[in-house]
DNA sequence: TTAGGGTTAG
């Protein structure tokens, strides 16, 4: 015989989440009408509610199987009951078994039908969502504002406007998810203007709109109208400390950030996760790393956001294997990685060209089954791209499911770089085909891949596209890539001529690819001219002395030679020096020309005697025009012979498995001298060899490079 | 603790 309500309610409590059956037998006798406690109603009524906190606490944890257990259990389960249930199966993204639940409900009320349109949405049913909304008996302002902001996560705005247009009544809250509606699909002036409409706008309207103008590229925005709120007293939450720590961070505002910070130590807040992820992102991008290790560091629990904030942080302060090992940390504590830490993870691979780590980082996305997720897709795409193996990111790319516009421009800009400007093309008419509107990064790859391939018609075309193109704002580095293809296709006039037109003030990079082209093309002439131009714009910049005393010295003019080496020692301007790198086993090795310090110096130089010896067989000469010092021939030749990409090749050749292919990087482009080599030593050697240079990709392959010459 | 609006990384 039970006795005492608190012997019940714990006998219940203790029972329910493990002994099921045991629990409901005691729900059982105390719902029996034979059961003569007095106590037996009210106690009833008590368990009801116990019943009701154990299956929310299954439903918090999203243990949707044994909450379903739980609920077959309870006798003609009331219309709350039932509504919890369908927004767990919502959470948990099972809409069917949501939707067959609310065909079971005896009963419901406008809840349980705002709950099923919400499930609707939230699991991408957008028709099922309509369908229930138009058929419901009663819509309350919180059906209409349920609509309105499930048809804006679909992108349908004007759908979600011309809800809000006939509702028949409207909260605040509903004004602020309209807000939110325009925010989130880019239209922040129409937000801004239903802002400033909005009968009685609370904390939550400013927050959204902060937010709104913030994620849409205008923090200032974002952190003026934060100070009108701050200048109205209105109580701060922590969402909005959050969204205005974000502005601060994208607006490099860190005096201010730094205020805000204290306020939340003041207020409790700054162990908000929000609010703490938001002060890591904070630091990180205002350049104080440190701060945002201690803060994350200090972090009660770390999800897998404030990890993916500290790894982007250390990829956005150059520190790429600080980023790497963290995601390591973050797998071996049992974290799930996302879409999002995969996206920093692999940009962390780019910045150290590490393809190895980059292909182990795509293995574990597949194990996750993140492969084709579109980010994770357009950053493998990047990763191998960048990381000079162009034939995985094509690969990759065919196998995407979504291809969004990042895909199309990641593909395209790879190929540019990489040297397949016909391919990048004909990606570009593939992409017109499935109606993706280009944007100006697309144009800037076309326009690269024009250049590199010295592609001068197609090159004309592509930039008559992007000016006819009402969508597009032609930039400065368009005008760049159109001189550079006009230099290199040997048009100097004529690229001096586009300068001349150009309705914006050409820069130093507008002036520079010119210098450039005259290298190429030995125009000392034009050359005098336009780095005088770089000269007068940024004259502590070395690259336009460095590449005129180049054009002197092709030409053996020596004293001009002198005359703009003591011009650069009279300014204090020093000269980049050239270097390469290999890497291997995740050991970077790096050398400069005529190193000798590497362990392995003896037996690199003796492997370069022996290409030296290879390449004099095949009837291979040396160029001496790039060898740029006032030198004898033979020292000439042994300059060349020892410069650093030719170091890292041998040091690659003795190190790797025979036949795999090498991968160099150089900080400056490459020598002209060691481009022709090169193609021999892939012939000699039988490997591919991929050289980035500063500029771009050079695939060598028996004897022949991808750039085909136009380097 | 039956239903709607604002928040963190990318």
């Amino acid at each position: 015989m039970i006795s005492e309500a608190s012997e019940v309610d714990s006998l219940v409590m203790s029972t329910c989440r493990l002994h099921l059956d045991a629990s409901f037998q005691v729900f059982k006798l105390l719902s029996d009408p034979t059961t003569s406690h007095p106590l037996a109603a009210r106690r009833c009524q008590e368990v009801g509610s116990h019943w009701k906190a154990a299956l929310f606490r299954l439903l918090e944890s999203r243990d949707m199987d044994e909450a379903h257990r739980l609920f077959t259990r309870i006798p003609s389960p009331s219309v709350q009951l039932y509504t919890m249930m369908i927004n767990g199966y919502s959470r948990t993204n099972r809409i069917d078994e949501a939707f067959r639940l609310f065909g079971c409900m005896p009963v419901r009320d406008t809840a349980a039908w705002n709950s099923m349109i919400k499930a609707a949405l939230d699991c991408g049913d957008s028709s099922l969502g309509r369908k229930l909304f138009d058929e419901m008996p009663e819509r309350n302002v919180i059906s209409w504002t349920t609509m309105i902001s499930g048809l804006s996560r679909f992108g349908w705005i004007d759908a979600a406007a011309e809800l809000f247009s006939r509702m028949p009544r409207r909260d605040t809250a509903s004004w602020n998810a309209m807000i939110s509606a325009y925010c989130d699909n880019g239209r922040v002036k129409d937000a801004r203007l239903l802002f400033e409409k909005t009968p009685q706008p609370n904390v939550i309207s400013w927050t959204a709109m902060i937010g709104g103008h913030d994620q849409n590229g205008e923090s200032d925005k974002a952190l003026l109208l934060f100070h009108k709120l701050w200048s109205s007293g209105t109580k701060l939450t922590p969402s909005t400390y959050a969204c205005v720590l974000t502005a601060c961070a994208n607006a490099s505002e860190l005096g201010l950030g730094t205020q805000l910070h204290s306020h939340t130590v003041r207020t409790g807040y700054s162990s908000d996760a929000f609010v703490s992820t938001s002060l890591v992102n904070l630091y990180a991008k205002c350049k104080q790393i440190e701060d945002s290790i201690q803060l994350f560091c200090e972090r009660k629990e770390r999800d897998v956001v404030s990890w993916t904030a500290l790894i982007t942080g250390y990829g956005l302060n150059d520190r790429h294997e600080d980023a790497l090992d963290e995601f390591n940390k973050m797998i071996a504590s049992g974290m799930r990685p996302n879409q999002s830490t995969f996206t920093s993870a692999l940009n962390s691979c780019c910045g150290l060209e590490a393809l190895d780590r980059g292909k182990k980082l795509h293995a574990t996305t597949v194990k996750l089954g993140l492969e084709l997720d579109v980010f994770v897709g357009n950053s493998l795409v990047v990763m191998y791209s960048k990381c000079g193996d162009i034939e995985d990111g094509l690969m990759l790319f065919d196998r995407m499911d979504g291809r969004n516009l990042v895909s199309w421009n990641s593909i395209i800009v790879g190929c540019a770089q990489n040297g397949y400007a016909t391919l990048a093309l004909k990606l570009f008419d593939g992409m017109r085909q499935v109606n993706v509107q280009p944007d100006e990064i697309t144009y800037t790859g076309l326009l690269t891949a024009c250049s590199h391939s010295r592609m001068l018609e197609r090159g004309r075309l592509i930039f008559h596209l992007l000016k006819h193109d009402s969508s597009v704002q032609v930039k400065l580095e368009h005008y760049v890539c159109m001189v550079d293809i006009l230099g290199r296709c040997g048009n100097l006039e004529e690229a001096e001529e586009f300068i001349r037109n150009m309705p914006v003030e050409p820069n130093s990079k507008i002036w520079l690819a010119l210098l450039g082209a005259c290298r190429m093309h030995a125009n000392i002439e034009v050359a005098r001219r336009t780095s005088k131009k770089v000269f007068d714009m940024e004259p502590d910049s070395s690259a336009a002395y460095v590449l005129l005393s180049n054009i002197y010295a092709s030409a053996g003019r020596w004293n001009d030679v002198s005359q703009t080496r003591l011009m650069m020692r009279c300014r204090g301007i020093t000269k980049v020096p050239g270097s390469s790198w290999i890497t291997l086993k995740e050991t970077r090795h790096e050398f400069v020309c005529g190193d000798r310090s590497h362990p392995m110096a003896m037996e690199i130089y003796k492997k370069l005697d022996w290409l030296g010896v290879k390449l004099k067989e095949l009837g291979y000469v040396y160029d001496r025009t790039f060898a740029l010092h006032d030198v004898d021939d033979e020292q000439k030749e042994a300059a060349l012979a020892h410069h650093s990409e030719k170091l890292a090749i041998a040091f690659g050749l003795i190190s790797t498995v025979e036949g795999s292919t090498i991968r160099v990087m150089k900080n400056l482009r490459v020598c002209g001298d060691c481009h022709s080599a090169i193609k021999v030593i892939s012939q000699v050697v039988g490997r591919r060899i991929v050289l980035r240079d500063s500029t771009r990709f050079h695939h060598f392959r028996d004897g022949l490079c991808s750039c085909g010459d136009c380097w």
